[in-house]
Formats: C-alpha cells, structure tokens, sequence
RNA sequence: GCACGGGUAGCUCAGUGGUAGAGCGGCUGUUUUACACGCAGUUGGUCAGGGGUUCAAAUCCCUUCCCGUGUACCA
C-alpha cells in the first residue's frame, strides 16, 4: 500500500487478506465512543464565535432503562446534532435525568417492603427515607445513561444534570416564590384526584379515563312523609350512599315536580335529605334521578356548593370506608364495601335493579388504580404566559411536526385548568413554604393560603429557609415531577450557557407528553426567560409491536435495545430504526429492519475493504473517465441535495431510504460491477486512476452523508480508508460535510447529461441481457457471448463493461451481424443484442418468449391508443402530457415491429 | 360524542392529479477474488367499500366500514 502515513489517525498498514470478511461493529463501537469522549469531540463551548445548535435531551427518568422509545427520540437527536457538527456549528446536546418522584420513591419503598419485618416509609422517617433514596439513585441512577452512551450519543456528558441538583433546586424554589408572590400559586381546599394506594393528589393529566365493566345499580329512596312512595336513584358507587346529603332531579322533569322541596329518607346510615332541582341532571338517563354526594364526586362538590349543602367524607385516604353510622360498612376496602352495600340494600328490599355497565373511570397513571375524588388541601398554579404559548404555535414562532399536533395543543391550552403542583410525597423539590408555630394547626384549615398571608407574617415562603428556623414547621408536601422539568432547557443551563445556546433549536419527544411537558415548557420559557424555549419541536412516533399493540413490560412485547445492540451493533439498530419510522404515524417495530441495518453496515464495511485491497491512484497518466465515473458522480451530488432536503424536513427514514439505495443499488450493484476491470492487472493504467480517485470520492463524500446515522463504522472507515490523515486529520464527526459543488466542476451540463444517459443505457442493457440469461436457464455465471448490433457509436470501453455486468465473456460490436435462426434477442437502447447459444438454440422457446412479450405490449398499445382517441384528452390535458403518450405509444410500436420481424425470422 | 392519524404486495412501509414502488418474505439459479449479512432473475396489488369532481384519482371532495390516538362526559 502506497498510503501516505502520518498523523495520529494513521493507520498501521494491514495486509488486507486478514481483514475479516464481516463486520464486528461491538469492538469498533466500543473504541469510538471512548476516543470521542477522550479528544471532548462533544463537548459545546459557550463562547465561541460559530453559530449555535442546542438541544435539550427529554430527561429520562433516573429508575428508567432503555427502551425503543428512547431509542428512536436519541438517535434522532443524535443525528440532527451530529449533522450540525458537520455543518460547522457550535452544538449543544445538553443530557441529564429526572428524578421522577412517584416512580424513584415508589422504588425504593418496594425495597423497604422486601426486608423482614417488612417496613414502610413512615417507619423509616422522611429525613432517613430521602437519604436513602438518594443512596439508591447514586447506585442505580446511572443506568440509563450508560445505555444512551452505548448508542452513540453525542450528548455534552461534562453537563450532565439532574433535576434535584443543588442550582435546579435553587431554580425551582426561586420559579415558586415568584409565581407565588404574583399570586399565581396559591393553596386550597378542593376536588382533586386522589391515588389512595400512593396516598398523594395527582394532575388532572396523570389520570388516565378508561372505560370499565362496572354495575348501575337502581335504588329505592323513601320518601319521608309517605312510607309508599319511592324515589328510584341510578349510580354506580352505592358504596358511598352514606356520604349522600340530597337526592337532584331536573326542574323540568315533570315525573318529581311535585316531590321537589320534600325529603327522601337516605337508605344506608338513614337520614333524611332534601330532593332539589339541579339543571345538570338528565332527564333522560337512568331514572331521572341523581344522588348527590359532595365528597365523592366534582360535579356533586360543585352542586353541594351551590346549595350550601353539607359534605360528608365516608372514606379513609387509603379508600376504606370511615362510617361508624353504618358498622356493616365501616372500615372495609372501597369495591368490598360495593358490593356488600348492594346485598345490604338487597336484603332491605330496596334494591330495585343492577345491571351490567359500561362507564369511564379515571385511573392513576402511576399506581394503575381508580382514583378517587377527594376534598383535599393542595396547591395550585394559575398557568402564567398562556397567551404567549399559543400565540406561539399560532405564528409559527414555535413549528410543531408533524404540524397536527398543534392542534391537541391548542385543545388543552383553550380549556386549560389550574395545576395541582402539590404531591404528599417525599422524594422531590420540598414546597417552599413555612408557617409559623404555634399557628400551623389553625393555617392547615385555611380555606386558602396566598401572598397575603405571607404579607400578615403567618407565612413564609423563600428560596432559602427562614433566619429564624426554630419558629417556623415547613410544609409537608413535595412538588409535582413536571414542575421541575418544566424549567429544563433554562434551568441545565448557567448564565454562559443560556447566553449562547438558549433558545434551543430543537425539541424532540413523543406526543403524549403535549401537555405534561412540552406546552408547560412553553409557558415557563417565556415567564422566566422571556423567550420561547425551542423553535421546533418533533413529535416522534410511538414504538409499537407487530400486532400494534404499546411496548409494555407486561406484554413482554418489548425488545431490550441493549440486547440488539449487542446483536446487529449500534449502528445497525440506528439505521434500521431510521429506515422504518414514518412521520406522523405510529412505527411498527419488527426486529426483520434491525438485521436490515447491520446487513447494510456489513455491505459498507465490504464495500470498503474492496477499496483497501486496491493501491494507491497515482496523479498520472491523467485520469480518463468513463461515462459510468460522471454517472455516479452525478447521483453523488444528487444525494448531497436529497439529504439536505429531508433532513430539512426531518424525513429521517426518507434520509435512511436515500442513502441506502444509493449506496447499495447505484454505488455497488451497479458502479462498482462496472468498473472491477479496470482494478486488475493489465487495465489501462488511466482508466484505472480514474475508477480509483471517484471510489475515492464518492466513499469520502458518502461517509460523511451516513455518519450522522451510522457514526461508528463510518469513523472507523474514515480511519482505516485513511480519509482521515488526508482530508483534515480530525475524526470525522469534526470534520465539515464536504462541498458538493466541487462535484463534476470541470464539466459542462451538457458532458454530465450524455454520460449519465449512456450509463443509464449501459445499465439496461445489461439487464435485458441478464433477464435473456435467465429466461434460457442459463446460470448467472455462466461465461457467455453477446453479440451487440449498435444502434448508437458504441466504445470498446462500454462494450468490457457490458460484458462485465452481464457476466459475459466478450461484447462482439458487429454492425453486419446475421444470427442464427432462433438466437435469442432483445431490444436494447444500445441496439439489438443477440445471445448466440451455439448448438443450445430452442427455436420454439425464443417464439414463445417473443410471443409473451408481444401479448404484454399489445396491451400497452392498446391503453395508450385508448387515450389518445380520446378527443376530450388531446384537448384539455397539457401538450407536454400528450407528447408524453404519443412517444410512449411510439416506443411500443417500434418494438412490436421488431419483435414481430424476430418472429418472422423463426419460422 | 367530538377531534386527529391511519387502511397501498404475505409482512414493514414510500408514493400530493399523468405508466402503482422499495426492502423483507416466497420461488429459481448461483460459492465469479469486497460482501451468502452476498450476487442475479422472478413471483406478489379491486391502492378498505361506495359515490362524486376531472381528459386523467392511490392522490382532491362526499359517505360508509375497520384500526389507532387524544379529549369530553350521564349518576
């Protein structure tokens, strides 16, 4: 090998013959992920001059671990990071972890719970408990991380954040006394969503509404002053009966307009209570009638508060019923005590009907339990800057792709409702908030708590604690997960950091976090930072299984990411991803495409290594190009403009399509098979200097294009094909794209367009003549004689090369060529081609041949005659479509003149 | 209920008015010196159904059906 050597890329000259003859991507991958982070190829520089690429990673959760959904979201955001490395940028991919509350403490507690004696929380003491679970987190938090790495991901690690680090601490505290001082957060009693197994109130949006087999029961309610006559009352929670302070009928349902105003006896723990008249109440549905019951239900809280009605609480936090006024019930599991009220109404004869039902329940997100409505002392942000954040998306200053999701965002932002933020949790960002002793019994019964409290000194809320500690108790409850990562793209950020890379460029995430993130991160950039936080944001799909079906742990549908990494490298897993996610729409994910990516790594390796088995080009005899070198060339900077276009629109699998089937159909199927003669001993060395500078450049151009995608092997190739010591000495990741316009500079357009019309020929030919081959049973190996009788000048050059690609020995270029009767010949844009079969003719098989053929384009003939026999057609459709048709229908004629002169000649 | 997305070859998906495509799979041939993770050939389609607009519809409009997602709820 004649390569130039130097540098600290060089490679050590190997003898090529023990290059191994399939890629192991396990190694090399390894290799380059440590020498990236070594040479700090990720790392972002606050203050350089170069314009700025910045991304913020979707923190994943610190108990998470690598599924496809995270696969699909990184390697994205690889791919847009490491594309605007090359494209000379200053890029920021800022990574970090979540603490996730619920999750992380829900962790740790189910360790508490596997000791012997089994242990809660509570046993263990909040001081004690967060301390263990931030032991937990430093021992197994880092998971995720690790495994993102392994994918390739070019993330700033030196940057890495957390969500309860001390400066996004202080950041979360500093965002609530300001919000709070505002007035935007405040503290009241109300219905919220409560989880009675997590013992915490949730976010309207944690609660998941699913439909549910449930029973409508009809009950019969007494009324007081006539023991005959009932009012029949339809629910579904018989159970909370007791909690019931007034029965609500429609004022306009004529069937109760003579009871309103008296009193029903309430069935379980009797009482009576009143009969009102409430709009809300269909009249159509179930009996008309409908049990109101405060404390167990918003809509019933919402009438009882219009009434001025009574509200009575029967069940515990942990969903138990709390009702010593009816000892059958008192104490038992909510759906126990169901359908035991059912039976006790049963046996009192006041059961009228239970039939089947299917209704919505809310379900926790997160214990997978019904929650329950409860009456709950909790605090609440009015969402700040909603204006600003649909304005946004309106303008256009934030574009959302796939463009419809703007729409769901808008939705939720138009009914938007206060955010519970507190969770009576103890792993997360404490609420920074003090009440003064002595008065926190009597301030835990305030209606509501604001800056006004704080102003009469019964309050303090601060970012740091008060001066006085030993006078103040501090709030219980922790902050909801989201209401810290909400501030994520500024809060990773410091004053350097912010200056140059905030607003972030892009955002990409799934859908379904719409509202829990990607909007509350809209509003938060403009309250705190007074600019939008991204300017796009791509929405990727969802993974799902071959049935469609989520990727869940309990299907066990879901593939371990770590496992294909192992099994198809990295690279393959990133591409074969790539090739397969649409945009807009779910991806289904089959294993099938992941192979696909490592039997295209494969392919490049050995397209590769073909190059390292040849020498050196040497700078003369001046290089003579061929029509197949402009050719390639050509769908080379062809290639450059598809990628751009697509990554423009972040069509990632039209990317992955482009550079597969250029490197794998027009590269090596065809080009390389064109050229392989002009390697071996013998060839003309001109001809062979120019078969090597284009390998040469399109590998060097192609490496570039598919290292976003395929960063390993591409490296490695930029290595070991020696592009490294002679094209920057950097590693390619650092290395800018290379101009495309340099391309095929010296030749005229016109130059460019005959030889790719030649080498198109050339192409089809050698397929008809291969299709010849086949059709006669030839095999492709088969060393046979084509004859050409060319319709056009042909070159001894383009006739090696057909015979080449055809697998022939020889191309005869005969002007005057007589065949045989019955040879075997096709119609080629480069003239007539004859396979001459000595001794092996079959005169009837080359007539049934012809006559398929014949049949296949009379029918074409006749399609094409049908239109334009169409005078509506020749008149109103453009001329150019038209002349298209009258040339096609050219075309076929000609060749069924020749076909039926063929035919002629074999009888 | 409302909104959004989708229905194209056995499978996964491209295809924004002008000759229905790719990869995989199937079948046939092939160990030719980069690659059998390969090469060559080949087989697969009422473009969900119906109606309309148009010279021309997978593509635009209407409608029905099926799948998915979000959202609102009636106890």
């Amino acid at each position: 090998m004649g390569l130039q050597m130097r540098g600290r890329y060089d490679m050590m000259p190997r003898a090529m013959r023990e290059l191994p003859k399939a890629y192991e991507p396990t190694q090399v991958e390894e290799k380059w992920q440590r020498r990236w982070q070594e040479e700090g190829c990720f790392h972002a520089d606050a203050h350089t001059a170069k314009p700025t690429y910045s991304i913020v990673i979707p923190p994943p959760n610190v108990t998470g671990v690598l599924h496809m959904g995270h696969v699909l979201n990184n390697t994205i955001q690889d791919i847009l990071a490491r594309r605007a490395r090359q494209e000379g940028k200053e890029v920021l991919w800022l990574p970090g972890t979540d603490h996730a509350g619920i999750a992380t403490q829900a962790r740790v507690e189910k360790e508490l719970t596997k000791e012997t004696p089994p242990r809660t929380r509570f046993d263990v003491g909040r001081e004690d408990f967060v301390k263990m679970v931030w032991a937990w987190k430093e021992e197994h938090g880092g998971i995720i991380i690790k495994q993102l790495k392994k994918l390739g991901c070019s993330c700033d690690w030196e940057r890495e954040r957390f969500t309860m680090d001390p400066g996004y601490a202080t950041e979360v505290a500093r965002v609530f006394v300001e919000l709070f001082r505002e007035g935007l957060i405040y503290r009241g009693l109300r219905m919220v969503n409560w989880d009675p197994v997590l013992l915490t109130a949730l976010s309207d949006e944690e609660v998941i509404m699913t439909p549910s087999k449930s029973k409508l029961y009809t009950i019969r309610y007494r009324l007081e002053d006539d023991p005959n006559r009932w009012l029949l009352v339809a629910t579904t929670r018989p159970e909370t009966i007791m909690a019931d302070v007034a029965v609500a009928v429609n004022p306009k349902d004529p069937r109760y307009a003579d009871m309103l105003g008296k009193k029903v006896i309430r069935p379980l723990c009797e009482a009576p209570i009143p009969i009102i008249a409430d709009e809300h109440v269909e009249i159509g549905f179930g009996t008309g009638a409908l049990k109101i019951t405060p404390a167990h239900d918003r809509v019933d809280f919402e009438v009882g508060v219009r009434f001025g009605l009574q509200i009575i609480d029967v069940l515990t936090a942990d969903g138990h019923i709390n009702c010593p006024g009816c000892p059958e019930l008192h104490g038992k599991e909510r759906f126990e005590a169901r359908d035991l009220s059912a039976e006790l109404l049963r046996q009192k004869g006041l059961l009228e009907k239970e039939e089947a039902y299917e209704n919505n329940v809310g379900i926790s997100q997160r214990s997978d339990v019904p929650i329950e409505p409860r009456l709950s002392m909790q605090w609440f942000l009015k969402y700040p800057c909603v204006q600003e954040a649909k304005d946004a998306v309106a303008n256009g200053d934030i574009v959302f792709r796939p463009a419809h999701w703007a729409k769901t965002y808008m939705h939720w932002l138009d009914g938007i409702q206060d955010w519970c933020i507190s969770r009576q949790l103890w792993w997360g960002h404490r609420i920074p908030v003090w009440y003064r002793k002595g008065m926190a019994s009597e301030l835990k019964e305030a209606a509501k708590l604001d800056v006004t409290d704080a102003n009469a000194g019964r309050i303090y809320v601060g970012v740091e604690p008060p001066t006085d500690p030993e006078n103040w108790v501090q709030d219980e409850d922790a902050l909801d997960t989201w209401f810290s990562s909400w501030l994520w793209p500024f809060a990773t950020m410091d004053a350097d950091c912010r200056a140059k890379f905030y607003p972030t460029s892009d955002l990409v995430t799934g859908p379904d976090i719409i509202f829990f993130w990607v909007s509350r991160m809209i509003m938060a950039g403009y309250r705190f930072e007074g600019a939008k936080p991204f300017s796009n944001v791509f929405f990727t799909s969802i993974v799902r299984d071959l049935q469609g079906r989520k990727m869940s742990k309990s299907l066990g549908n879901s593939p371990d990411p770590l496992d294909l990494i192992e099994r198809y490298g990295a690279d393959g897993l990133r591409f074969g991803l790539m090739r397969i996610a649409p945009t807009g729409t779910d991806v289904k994910f089959d294993e099938k495409q992941i192979e696909e990516g490592k039997n295209f790594a494969n392919k490049l390796y050995n397209a590769a290594r073909f190059r390292m088995m040849q020498g050196e080009a040497s700078s003369s005899p001046a290089p003579k190009f061929s029509p197949v070198h402009i050719d390639i060339l050509a769908k080379l900077k062809q290639l450059h403009t598809q990628l751009a276009n697509a990554l423009g629109k972040y069509e990632f699998n039209a990317c992955a399509q482009a550079l597969y089937s250029f490197f794998w159909n027009e590269y090596c199927s065809l080009f390389l098979e064109a050229v392989k003669n002009d390697l071996r001993e013998g060839a003309d060395p001109a001809v062979r200097n120019a078969t090597l500078s284009t390998i040469d450049t399109v590998l060097r151009h192609y490496l570039s294009l598919l290292a976003p995608i395929m960063p390993h092997i591409t490296e490695e190739l930029w290595e070991s094909l020696g592009y490294a010591a002679r094209y920057g000495g950097k590693p390619l990741m650092l290395t800018e794209l290379p101009d495309d316009t340099a391309l095929l500079s010296g030749l005229e357009d016109s130059e460019i367009a005959l030889a790719c019309a030649t080498a198109t020929a050339l192409y089809e030919t050698a397929n008809r003549a291969r299709n010849l081959k086949a059709e006669y049973n030839l095999a492709t190996n088969k060393n046979v004689r084509l004859v050409l009788k060319p319709a056009v000048p042909i070159e001894a050059d383009l006739a090696g090369r057909l015979a080449l690609l055809v697998g022939a020995k020889e191309t005869d270029v005969e002007q005057d060529y007589t065949a045989p009767r019955g040879t075997p010949t096709a119609l080629t844009p480069l003239g007539e081609l004859f396979l001459p079969l000595e001794g092996l003719v079959d005169v009837q098989a080359e007539r049934d041949r012809i006559a398929k053929e014949l049949l296949q384009i009379a029918k074409e003939i006749v399609k094409s005659e049908t239109k334009l026999s169409n005078p509506s057609f020749v008149q109103r459709a453009p001329a150019e479509v038209v002349q298209q048709e009258q040339a096609r229908l050219r075309d076929w004629n000609e060749k069924k003149q020749h076909l039926i002169a063929m035919q002629a000649a074999l009888s």
